[in-house]
DNA sequence: TCTTAAGTGGACGAGTTTAGTCCTATTTGC
DNA sequence: GCAAATAGGACTAAACTCGTCCACTTAAGA
C-alpha cells in the first residue's frame, strides 16, 4: 500500500549500521562493506543524511561518517523526511497545493488527520529501535503493538 | 513525506461523494460532474472500485454507480489497497522478495511493525468520517487525534 | 611539500511507474 | 433498433526514481 523508496530504506540499514557503535566513525567504503550494498548508493544516501544533519563527517584522509546523536534521538519520521522530502500522503495540503476542487471537497481535511497520526506515530520509533538494538528486541514480535486513531 | 496515489485520492473524493446518497445510484458522468473530475478519470477510478468490489454497477440506459456497503463499513485501508497493491512500505516484506541483504539485516522486522501499525490506524478510519459525514464532523478540528506505538 | 584517501556537489541517463485518454465490446431501457 | 451507460484493455506521454560517474575539495601522513 503505502510506499517508501529505497533510498530510504537504505538510509535506514546504513544509520542501523552506524548505530551499533555510535562513537565510532566509518568511511563510505566500509559501510558499503557492511551493507552488502555498493559504495556509489551508500555514498549518496550518507551524502543526504549529512546535509540533513543526522550524521556528521570527516573529511580527508582517515575521514568517515558518525551518527550526529545517539540512535535514541533519532527518529523513523527524521529518515523518512531525508529522501522522502516534505510530501503529505494527498497532493492537498498544505500551501500552494494546486488541487482545484478543494472547494468542493471536505475530504482533505481528514487525510491530513491521518497523515499526522502516522508522522506521530513514526516520531515514536527511534532509530535503536529499528536497529533492533533495545533490550526487548529479541522478544520484539511478542509485544504488543498497538495504535489507536482517536476522532479523525 | 509518505505519498498515495492522486488516483488513491480521486477515488476517495468520488466515495465521499457517492456516500451523501448511500441509496441512489449515480451514472459515472454525473459524479465527474460533481467532483470537477474528467470523465475518463472518474470512469477508470470507478472500475477498478468495481472490480475491488467497493461499488456496485448497473450497466445499460440509466445504469450507474453505488456503494456496495454503508459508508461506515468502508474503510480508509480498503481503499488504499485498490490502487496502491498490496506492497509494503518496504521491498523487504513478505514471500519472494529479493532483499540480498536480509541475513545481515535486522531493520527488516521493525519496518513491517510500523508498517502494519499504520495499516491499523488506516483500518480504523471509515469512509464516513473521511466524507465528513459524521456527527462530530464539523468539530474535526478540535477533536484530539492520538496515535501510538508501543513495542516497536 | 606531495601524495593519497577520503567526502562534496552536481549532472546524467536508463529504467520504471503513474496518469490520463481513447477505442471497442457489451448490456439494458425505451 | 437506437441510445445510454458500463467493462475492459491498449496506448502514450509525463514524471519520478535510482544508480552511476566525474571534477573538486579537504585533510592526514610520509
Ligand atoms: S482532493 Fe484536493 S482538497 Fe480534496
Ligand atoms: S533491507 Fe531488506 S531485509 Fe533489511
Amino acid at each position: 500500500m503505502l510506499r517508501i523508496g529505497k533510498l530510504t530504506d537504505y538510509a535506514t540499514v546504513v544509520l542501523a549500521s552506524l548505530a551499533e557503535e555510535p562513537a565510532r566513525h566509518r568511511a563510505a567504503a566500509e559501510l558499503a562493506d557492511r551493507t552488502r550494498l555498493s559504495h556509489p548508493t551508500v555514498s549518496k544516501v550518507l551524502k543526504g543524511l549529512q546535509r540533513a544533519g543526522l550524521v556528521v563527517s570527516s573529511r580527508g584522509a582517515h575521514g568517515g561518517y558518525g551518527l550526529a546523536r545517539p540512535p535514541e534521538q533519532i527518529t523513523a519520521a527524521q529518515i523518512l523526511d531525508v529522501f522522502e522530502g516534505p510530501i503529505a500522503i494527498t497532493e492537498c495540503s498544505g500551501a500552494g497545493s494546486q488541487c482545484g476542487i478543494e472547494r468542493q471537497c471536505r475530504v482533505g481535511g481528514a487525510w491530513q488527520r491521518v497523515n499526522a497520526a502516522i508522522r506521530r506515530a513514526l516520531e515514536d520509533v527511534t532509530l535503536r529501535q529499528l536497529a533492533g538494538l533495545d533490550s526487548g528486541a529479541l522478544r520484539i514480535a511478542d509485544l504488543a503493538s498497538e495504535i489507536r486513531v482517536h476522532g479523525i
